[in-house]
DNA sequence: TAAGTGTTGTAACAGAACGTTACAATTCGT
DNA sequence: ACGAATTGTAACGTTCTGTTACAACACTTA
């Protein structure tokens, strides 16, 4: 992958950091993590970083400072992690250089649609998955409207989902014929880490066998694999465009 | 960059002075500063200045003497900063030939657009940016004027809509396919802080989807995303000119 | 095969988030 | 300063989602 844009996070927060690290991972970045201001330069005298998404709480050297200094040093963007959330001092980080800030708790989603803005608007590396990004899915007959969040099935009848099943499904259609971790789901679906007894992906996905299995008790499209996790059993077309008709 | 308007800021505050001149740079403009009345005077023989914000409470020389002298001397537009709000400080600083006048504190983001408001009216030197930001949006046949601050559905026939329900609607607009949380879209129209229990948005968003929704019970362009906020799900495409007809 | 162990399916519940209405406060134009 | 229009707040009903509990199921071992 030599087009793939390095993201190097810079964050006191073993947690966030490792979380975050693997969710922007597995939406096709290159990752490095540091903890602190120190690491971040010396990581950037190693490789060449493409985004640094920089907490701006950090022991040592001010985040603010940070920035200001990765600004004096060259163009590379940076998005500003913060708990702050005053008027001010956005203003105040975006007027340090930084190209996009949002502020903890935040949902990494989110963060990724911002990344993927800065990317784009800085231009020189095309954020990966954005473009790959199919506008719809297409499964024996079924037909996914990433657009419209909508459900069709192959009679072309809408399928009500609700906004946690449509985006489990879209998960399932991105990645069919993977095994998929309650773990990985949770992550990709909410953004979150599970609990140790976290059922809720196990309950999501029974509401959504209701809706999109003909005999819930045997399903066909979404199995379960013990101890492992659910695949997505169907040949899935993606559509680049918007759906047609 | 020889048609950028230079903007003199006359302000005692250093840190107002600065944060300010780069938050306007950053906003396409030419900026000088002076921390007071003498030195105002000073930068104005040696620059043309196409604005002057002028902070009305400054040691030396007090704002509103200023303020009068620059309109004796010449016909440079003012943009008062002040701590004063009562209606009468107000009427006494337009009477003096202020262009206009902001309270601090203030969001810089509302200088900004009265500044350019200001550029507008007096007219000889285009506001940057504010050209190149859109002048209308299109999707799916919905037409939304930025200049005129209208709404047409596909049917070509004008839909009324409050300045608040606009203002969100181009700001959905502006953000196609990104999950806009309640506290950007709140920053975003209104330019303030949501406070914990907000639901200000929730009701706007209420009230613009009884207008642009064929069933406000089902919308299709804006969809809620449970704990996160709202996504505008339409294509929508840019004009940079006013909508022709 | 039967018991035992761990895993999954799903119903039921509870809490949180949302939509909407009614009304209060604010703003705006005159 | 007044009235009209717009916007914010509070309240209530509805919908969605996570948790819990338990039954059903699948694998293992005897």
């Amino acid at each position: 992958m030599p087009n793939t844009p390095h993201i190097l996070i810079a964050d006191d927060d073993r947690q966030i950091r490792t979380s975050l690290a693997r969710f922007l991972e597995g939406n096709g970045f290159r990752v490095s993590a540091v903890a602190d201001g120190v690491a971040m330069f010396q990581a950037m005298e190693n490789s060449r970083f493409d985004l640094i998404v920089l907490d701006i709480m950090m022991p040592g050297e001010n985040g603010l400072s940070l920035c200001r200094r990765l600004r004096a040093a060259g163009k590379v963007p940076v998005v500003l992690l913060t708990a702050l959330s005053t008027h001010t001092d956005r203003i105040v980080g975006l007027e340090l250089g930084a190209d996009d800030y949002i502020c903890k708790p935040f949902d990494p989603r989110e963060l990724l649609a911002r990344i993927r803005a800065v990317l784009r608007r800085t231009g020189d590396t095309p954020a990966p998955e954005e473009r790959a990004r199919p506008a719809s899915y297409e499964f024996e007959g079924w037909r996914l409207d990433v657009l419209r969040r909508t459900l069709r099935n192959p009679e072309g009848t809408l399928v009500e989902l609700t906004a946690g099943e449509f985006d489990l499904l879209l998960t399932f259609a991105g990645h069919p014929q993977h095994v998929l971790t309650r773990d990985q789901l949770l992550d990709m679906t909410r953004g979150r880490e599970a609990n140790v007894f976290d059922r809720s992906i196990d309950v999501q996905v029974s509401r959504l066998r209701r809706k999109i299995e003909a005999d819930p008790q045997a399903p066909v499209f979404i199995k379960t694999v013990r101890s492992g996790g659910y695949v997505f059993c169907a040949g899935v077309v993606a559509g680049s465009q918007g759906a047609p008709g």
